[in-house]
DNA sequence: GGAGCAATAGAAAACGTTTACACAATGATC
DNA sequence: GATCATTGTGTAAACGTTTTCTATTGCTCC
């Protein structure tokens, strides 16, 4: 069977090719008679329009780029479902790059996506990322929404939680709990610079100073390299508590705790940005600072198609997303779930 | 900035635009000196093909279709990432779709990458799955490889793991440890069913019989299901040991351990199908029958560019992948990994 | 009853490539 | 030295749509 195509279509319903895509499209009236002829036709031959030669004959596709650093951490494979229901509800479909955090990938990624003619761009940005590149993008009014960090002297739509809040709250619960030494492991990372200052205002606003430099560790963005960084925290001075300011960060240091035998909350409290799946099938069933992944996703959509549909307002725009405790075990306290609204 | 075309190229180089296109695809040879003035005209102005007009006019494209059941479960995720990174170095881009284990989305999503001219299709079958459009693939002798489960009465090109040997290994191990009253919980999906033939063969070449119809349980695909199943069961009578067929099967088991406060290994082996990312940091560190996620994505893309350059031999090729048994403490034996060369 | 207009549908151009075809120039062969 | 491959290049067709332009029809309105 050879590909049925609009001539086809065109044929057997008796009509010219220009009428066929004009009711397929409706956007331009055509007569009753002939309109159901060529839905009957369209409808027995099965046809479906090329989206290839649609897309470069209308210069707009129904395909979006997602960007992603990761995609082995959880936290990036919500939001890839967030995006992809969202882009689903709108018929769209995405083409999914991974960059594994290299600035170069992101860049050649960028690239390719352009040339596919892909109607916008949702990407988390490698942290060294090619700032040129994105700021092309923005002066060619080209769609873009930017995930989870903000580029330095770039403003872009962004979606992203709100990680000082989101740090505050957490070391706040921790402190109404009666806890004091609490100490902090943050990737050197923007976000992680982030969540380090709420983490700290946190302490000054209850009045008990500036944390001490020893409580405030830079660990690896990978578990690997927290879990050494905690294993040696924990061994020469045990806190009160530990905040751990991402996901991977948080399974280093539980492997931590469980190798040295620590007793959680007993001896120590555990409270760490990111939830993760299973977190209640972990060894210690963590309070996690959850944020909103796939609201994430959907909020990027609903971005991207506006700045597509020319609907936004030219400025850049900033939604950042409240977060929610979910108080498990590592605390001390009694299971449940705490949303701050924080706009 | 407007769009730099071939045109643009053609016209620095001054040259024709068909040998603008010889020279960027070289499939015919072009004289040395034009040669260059081309090259450098397009390194000049920065030129990039159109994918679009590209593949609408060759039709043949670099992108792979990739359809998965559920990319929440890690599973897949890993698969996809071979699957990406293996396209990648082909120079190939993939569009990935989530049908959820929803048959009417595996079917739309099929219509759309095709009509996307999709250079070929990667799929996991949703369990009830519409068979005649994967025939109608076939028939068209559209590049298709199927993922993790076999289709009845079709042939494709599939890769998968050695599901029953997987299975019979780790109850093999099990035996070997000196369990005997093994209970297993399986989906009913036909991974699931190759499981319970591998448990059940295994018991049999012990010389322990058939195992009681008691203990082989039927839970549902997500761990909520399967966590009442084992509850129940635990409670009842407990096994020595339990044999969970799939990775959400086994959370959701680990779940009913911790609740009714099961000492493992010392009053239950657990040992579970699918390894897990940070299987070591659960409550429980299970034994586990890894799959090679990673190479049966890698794997999968190999086929598929083989069909594509139509370099593969006209019948169907089934890849079956052996399984390594990741070995912790949960079984009460000592940590390692175990390969076993199963083909 | 003709000018003007709205509605409809076909013809043809356009999107940016690749490639079949034509053709000129070069070198080899008899 | 004419003929014939061979090579290199340009011209134009083609891919399957959408959309502009044009033509026809049937109204309305003075």
């Amino acid at each position: 069977m050879g590909k049925i195509t609009i001539q086809d279509v065109a044929q057997r319903a008796n009509v010219s090719i220009a009428t066929v895509s004009r009711v397929l499209n409706d956007n331009q009236s055509v007569a009753g008679e002939l309109r159901e002829r060529v839905l009957l036709a369209t409808d027995q031959l099965g046809y479906k329009p090329d989206r290839i030669a649609r897309r470069l004959r209308a210069q707009k596709s129904e395909v979006i780029g997602l960007i992603v650093a990761d995609i082995q951490n959880p936290h990036f494979v919500s939001v890839i479902q967030g995006v992809q229901d969202a882009a689903y509800d709108h018929g769209m479909n995405i083409i999914l790059c991974d960059t594994n955090e290299a600035p170069s990938r992101l860049a050649e990624n960028i690239q390719v996506l352009r040339a596919e003619s892909v109607a916008g761009l949702i990407i988390v940005p490698t942290p060294s990322g090619d700032i040129e590149l994105l700021r092309e993008l923005q002066k060619d009014h080209f769609p873009l929404v930017v995930l989870d960090r903000t580029i330095e002297g770039l403003a872009l739509d962004t979606v992203m939680s709100d990680n000082f809040q989101g740090a505050y709250d957490a070391v706040n619960h921790l402190i109404g709990l009666g806890y004091r030494r609490i100490a902090g492991i943050f990737p050197d990372v923007q976000t992680g610079i982030e969540r380090r200052a709420g983490f700290i205002q946190a302490h000054l606003d209850a009045g008990l100073g500036k944390p001490s430099p020893s409580l405030i560790l830079s660990g690896s963005y990978r578990a690997q390299g927290s879990y050494e960084v905690a294993y040696r925290l924990f061994k020469e001075q045990l806190p009160d508590a530990v905040f751990t300011a991402t996901n991977f960060v948080t399974l280093g240091v539980i492997r931590a705790i469980r190798e040295l035998g620590i007793l959680v909350p007993n001896d120590l409290a555990l409270i760490g940005f990111d939830d993760l799946p299973w977190a209640d099938e972990l060894f210690i069933p963590y309070t996690a600072v959850a944020q909103p992944t796939y609201e994430i996703g959907t909020r990027a959509v609903q971005l991207l198609l506006e700045r597509i549909n020319g609907i936004a307002e030219e400025s850049p725009r900033l939604v950042k997303l409240p977060v929610q405790l979910i108080v498990r075990a590592s605390c001390g306290s009694k299971q449940r779930t705490i949303t701050t609204p924080n706009l």
